[in-house]
DNA sequence: AACAAAAATGCAATCGATTGCATAAAAATA
DNA sequence: TATTTTTATGCAATCGATTGCATTTTTGTT
């Protein structure tokens, strides 16, 4: 089957015997066009159905209304839901969003990027893979002059906005809870430092302990991937060292999960003997058989303004200005059965 | 921040002296272009960093390598790794996938789909939403010449082509699983019947049970939305009838996670009092304290296959062939803990 | 009615790559 | 060497929309 043509302003121009110049001016509401030819163009163009070509006109302007956004997974509800945000946001303004995986490979990411500058977006949302240590193709990102802006998973480039949740905070936040529920030897199963989320963590986690003079226990402290199976694996670990603790605060929901599992395998009860907090709120948390206390992100709340920042800045490039944002969101804890310890 | 000037034919044709045209050519190594010049002039592409204009050429040629792909949302573990089978079959092609949300809502599916076709993809693969009864929308992408496949939701559209599971075999085996194990009767929860999806489940199970001579009972037979608060209400609903039952099968893991939740807060154990079984293999299920038997679909493959669907679709457009390509995957059961009387 | 001012419209170039047709240059043949 | 054939290159139009500048038409003023 073959494409149905397309109708342009020609069509219209020789359909109302004027020139196109004149049928797009009437098209864009241009004052330098007689009310009646106004009309007459919008009604033709009704007529016709006529239908803006979006890539004549980006090829001319130079903007497509297309913006990219990078993440590690899709299917992470943490990035759905700040994809969302940005949709919200974006998409009444007449922009669309295009969404890509980095699979959390720093190749792939770099792929991305290049195929997403080759498509002309207006601009880019990004969220680091976490073997993204070398940043040249997202510094060459910045220096084609393409607004860039990372959320939630940073980099320290200059010259890049970024919307982050303060996980320090969050990290604090949920240690001292388990503090205050009673608990004393709170194990930490992070991630990988090399993210700064992880990084932030655990020094949130760290300073809670040492606000309430708990020794750190380097025993206590782990840094695995975050899925299930690493849970099990960090908890089989400790299990295996005899490690002693009452409480696990993880960096991730998957890696409590697979913790509590293991804990549980070996006969503990949660939370009578060991108190655990999560972090992201993952939407699973809420329906275990033991809901899951854990750290919220507003991810939705950070897509709209990382994308507010967005629209801010080609207003700057406009006016010539570099602009560096920085906005951090406050986390919050959302208390529930696994971290209280006299049962719930 | 200014956008970087690119480097264009042009430019490389300035510095060698040739025509633009010569340029062109050698760069699509045509065979019209001596060898010399071809070398010269890659060379010189190279050392300018030059990087073909996608929109020009879009606009000249009316491919974009651009595919879109709508599904109800992106962050359901399904249509993430039907997404995920589509890229991994499409990029090495070159082409780049726009991934669209209808969030379940007809109106937002057909402005999305409008917004691809401005966007001048050369392809659509969608899931239709829930809300989706009239297919006008749907058509028009058809009518318009846009190679258009369905995954997973169809919608019974001459002239368009799809790539299912069998929702019948999958819910058949799965309730012939329940009566094997010695459930007799069994209770389900589906959806609505408006997707063919949730009518081929049904069917499935009413099958199975007239082929093991077990009558049907209407009051044991409900749809609802999938989500785990409907799984709750449903089975609340069921417990205030006081309707008896010994198995559930859901067409929904998220409806049965909500229902074995309720179940369980009104005493009974499962599987020795209850059998559960679900519908998808959501990763979750396999990690809850008793894991959960459901119907998998093979996501991944489900796309890789629209894929190579799409893109024979577009070698036959040039052939002028109308194609109606229909593809049945099958699914399979995963046996695990909620399904066997004897306990595990 | 004559002219100035204002408003409406058109021409043609532009964005960057491609391609049919024409021409120029090189190679092959007589 | 002259002529034909082959090969290489260039010209200019095209894809569709926009816009500075020029021109025409209309309106307003004296």
């Amino acid at each position: 089957m073959r494409q149905k043509e397309k109708v342009t302003i020609y069509d219209i121009s020789k359909k109302l015997n004027i020139s196109a110049a004149t049928v797009s001016r009437a098209l864009n509401d241009s004052n330098r066009v007689s009310l009646k030819t106004k009309e007459l163009v919008l009604k033709t163009a009704k007529a016709l159905n006529y239908q803006q070509n979006a890539l004549a006109l980006a090829l001319k302007s130079g903007r497509t209304f297309n913006v990219g956004v990078v993440v590690p997974y899709i299917n992470h509800t943490f990035f759905a839901s700040v994809i969302r945000g940005i949709e919200e946001e974006l998409e009444p303004k007449g922009y669309h969003v295009i969404i890509c995986q980095s699979h959390e490979d720093v190749n792939n990411e770099a792929k991305q990027l290049k195929t997403l500058l080759n498509t002309h977006i207006d601009g880019i949302f990004i969220s680091v893979s976490k073997t993204t240590e070398d940043v040249k193709h997202i510094e060459e990102v910045r220096d084609e002059g393409i607004p860039l802006i990372f959320f939630d998973r940073k980099k320290d480039i200059s010259g890049v906005s970024s919307v982050t949740i303060n996980d320090y905070e969050g990290a604090y936040n949920a240690t001292t809870h388990l503090i205050e529920q009673g608990y004393k030897k709170i194990a930490h199963i992070g991630g990988d430092h090399k993210l700064q989320i992880y990084k932030h963590r655990y020094d949130g986690y760290v300073a809670a302990l040492k606000d309430h003079n708990i020794a750190i226990d380097e025993n206590l402290i782990m840094q695995v991937s975050s899925t299930v199976e690493a849970g099990i694996e960090a908890v089989k670990l400790l299990m295996k060292r005899k490690i002693v603790f009452d409480a696990l605060f993880s960096a991730s929901d998957y890696v409590a999960l697979g913790g509590m599992r293991e804990l549980r395998a070996h006969g503990f009860k949660i939370p009578e003997d060991i108190g655990v907090v999560g972090f992201s709120n993952e939407p699973f948390t809420k329906y275990l058989e033991r809901p899951l206390t854990t750290v919220g992100q507003t991810p939705v709340l950070m897509g709209q303004i990382a994308a507010q920042v967005f629209l801010e800045q080609i207003s700057d490039v406009k006016k010539n200005v570099q602009v560096e944002k920085k906005v951090v969101l406050s986390p919050e804890l959302y208390t529930r059965d696994t971290s209280s310890k006299k049962g719930s």
